[in-house]
DNA sequence: CACAGCGCCTTGACACTGTCAAGCAAATCC
DNA sequence: GGATTTGCTTGACAGTGTCAAGGCGCTGTG
């Protein structure tokens, strides 16, 4: 049975059991709605923690993803349902804005390592991007309530201090 | 409704309704028989693709973590049964030696770039692992059948040239 | 050979789910 | 003041996983 159904929420608001299908237009706009509300939270928590790494712009990455792997650590349901629930149309408009911002915030904290040449800024934001997710699905997947047998053991900004060790120099 | 049903199975196989729950003990059972045969293909595809990849080192790692990925791409439904699903049980003995499997294969890969000290390889293969499970999980996360809105355009081996690129000239 | 034990499956029921159609009451609008 | 819309309720339906009870055939043993 999901953690979240239509019948108990109704439940627990004290309404009728189709009143959330009907005001949500189905399971698929609840959950919409949460991812939604959800994508604000984590770009706050990204926000909050990135600005108070101080100014320098590797201490802000590194609290940047710090704020990720918070979020996803302590919301792991919402984190559930912004990336992986099948339910959710990561299209509808009242969800792009959030999500949106919430990779801008990303990719502004990765300007300042950008490369000359335009193009290779992308690979950079997309490889710490596609790594810090990597690492908090991997490390967060909870196991019917327990954690993961495979555990990575390094803290991530070690691996975060590998992928820039070529360019934190200059 | 999942994609996947107790009784649509056992409908697919011409037995009772209540076969599959009997045979497989529950639908959890079911779902981690299923993972792991398919760590085992996940497993084989990534050790093809890293040895048709030739001797260097480099190349075979580029080679597994597109046979990853292409895995992943090709079939995302067991991909999410791996990794994702809450109902499948990770530590089952019939599963840990294939996904153990999976994972020494990339280790091993790894190896040939460790450094002197030998506690950083450790961060090396868990960065490669989030990252190319990372980037799966973002790239091949279909939406209701139609891809994900934000892609990520960068190919993968631009991403892990980005992460070695401190260690390839040794 | 007879028979108990057992593995594998079937049958039937139960609680629960999302969704839909019909209806109802209050607010809103013309 | 009547028509319409909005928000919710009620009741039903098909479908789900799980469980208990029972049956059927094989197997091993006396």
């Amino acid at each position: 049975m999901p953690a979240l159904t239509l019948r108990r929420a109704a439940a627990r608001a004290g309404v009728s059991h189709a009143a959330p299908a009907h005001h949500f237009d189905g399971l698929p706009g609840l959950l919409t709605a949460i991812a939604a509300r959800a994508f604000q939270i984590f770009a706050d928590t990204m926000e909050a923690a990135s600005t108070a790494a101080g100014p320098d712009p590797f201490a802000r990455l590194v609290g940047l993803c710090d704020g990720y792997l918070a979020f996803a650590s302590q919301h792991h349901g919402l984190f559930h349902v912004m990336f992986v629930s099948p339910e959710v149309d990561r299209d509808d408009p009242a969800l792009t804005p959030h999500s949106a911002r919430a990779y801008l915030l990303l990719r502004a904290t990765c300007l300042p390592f950008a490369a000359p040449d335009a193009t290779e800024d992308a690979v950079l934001e997309t490889a710490v991007w596609s790594m810090v997710h990597g690492y908090a699905s991997l490390t967060f997947n909870t196991n019917q309530g327990k954690r993961r047998s495979y555990v990575l053991a390094p803290d991530f900004a070690a691996l975060l201090k590998e992928l820039f060790a070529a360019r934190r120099g200059q």
